[in-house]
DNA sequence: GCACAAAACTAATATCATTAGTTTATAATA
DNA sequence: TATTATAAACTAATGATATTAGTTTTGTGC
């Protein structure tokens, strides 16, 4: 049923991938991506629909493996050591891979549905993580927007290279989440 | 000295300015650029030296200007009335010149010493803003890092549609603001 | 061993940035 | 006022890109 070379759709997400994470979602297309798997680039055409296409294919994945990560870094944890240990997994996810996490964020011109429910389990996450704080519906409804604005703010400024001091960036992840969380508890 | 028509850099600048806060920053072509300015694409390298160039133009340019809209709207302002203030118009600012901002966070891979001299001048600002917190030197790094964090981890996901659920924004920035400072307060 | 279908291919088109070389119009000057 | 120098427009050409159309090849199932 396949003619010459063992390639399928995973394998082209996941080599694209790699151009991503290396160099930057910007740098990723069909030519480069055709060269890295040896084919000519209208064969990439066989496994997917284009490069907007292939884009949405990398945003999703990239959300969906956020979203484990988040998860499996929650998990036996409850408040701030939950927030904390999230938060960190999160910046740490988008320090190995800065393109992956990238395309999750480019708002897709395609339909995006997929796109948005992997963000939507997100930010179901979150609102369970921050129950504890005794919020109510309305309020835990904003302190997500800000825990997510926080997290992801920091993850891309950090990534744009815009934290140009030369001081613990670690410690500024901490003390911000820290700071939030107090200011959270002080309601 | 010129030939046809009045056009010059600033010119040139400006009309970029405007496909890319209409269009999207993705969407700046040379091409439509030169159709917008009624010239041949070729013709734009009388003025710019490429679209990386112009790019790196526009990104200082749109730092500039976000400069300028925090810096008025701390005038006269201190402690968290400032911070509100300002935090409010980054935010706006990001609303009406959605290419423009998007533009300044882009990692120039040309040499990039005019926006990180325009990038600077935004952390020293926000510095000042948070002297009146009574925080360490160390901490007020931490605590402007955190700021800067939450105002473009905000503007950029509502900028790209990420704030999905039918729930007053403003509301999220100020509640957000509110907390962090809270919990600035506290330590 | 044969046929079918998936997956590769070549060829061609359109759009883009960029460079080289040419023309033209204005502004300074003679 | 006529001339010239030059900045700023132009045309032409090149190379990279995505994409489409149509062809060939190859492996699997019959």
């Amino acid at each position: 049923m396949s003619p010459r070379i063992g390639l399928d759709l995973d394998k082209v997400v996941e080599a694209a991938v790699e151009i991503v994470d290396n160099e930057g979602f910007g740098a990723l297309t069909l030519a480069i991506l055709a060269k890295k798997l040896n084919i000519r680039t209208p064969s990439l055409y066989n496994h997917i629909d284009g490069l907007p296409a292939l884009k949405q294919k990398i945003a999703v994945f990239g959300l969906e493996k956020l979203f484990s990560v988040m998860e499996e870094a929650s998990k036996g944890r409850t408040g701030d050591a939950a927030i904390m240990s999230v938060g960190i997994a999160y910046v740490n996810f988008v320090r190995s891979h800065p393109g992956l996490y990238e395309a999750g964020f480019k708002p897709a011109d395609l339909d995006s549905e997929e796109q948005m429910a992997a963000g939507a389990k997100i930010v179901e996450l979150s609102l369970k993580l921050l129950r504890s704080y005794g919020l109510n519906e309305r309020d835990a409804f904003h302190a997500v927007r800000g825990l997510r604005s926080l997290l992801h703010g920091f993850a891309s400024i950090e990534q744009g290279g815009g934290f140009a001091m030369d001081f613990d960036r670690d410690e500024s992840l901490r003390f911000t989440l820290e700071r939030y969380l107090a200011g959270l508890k002080s309601m």
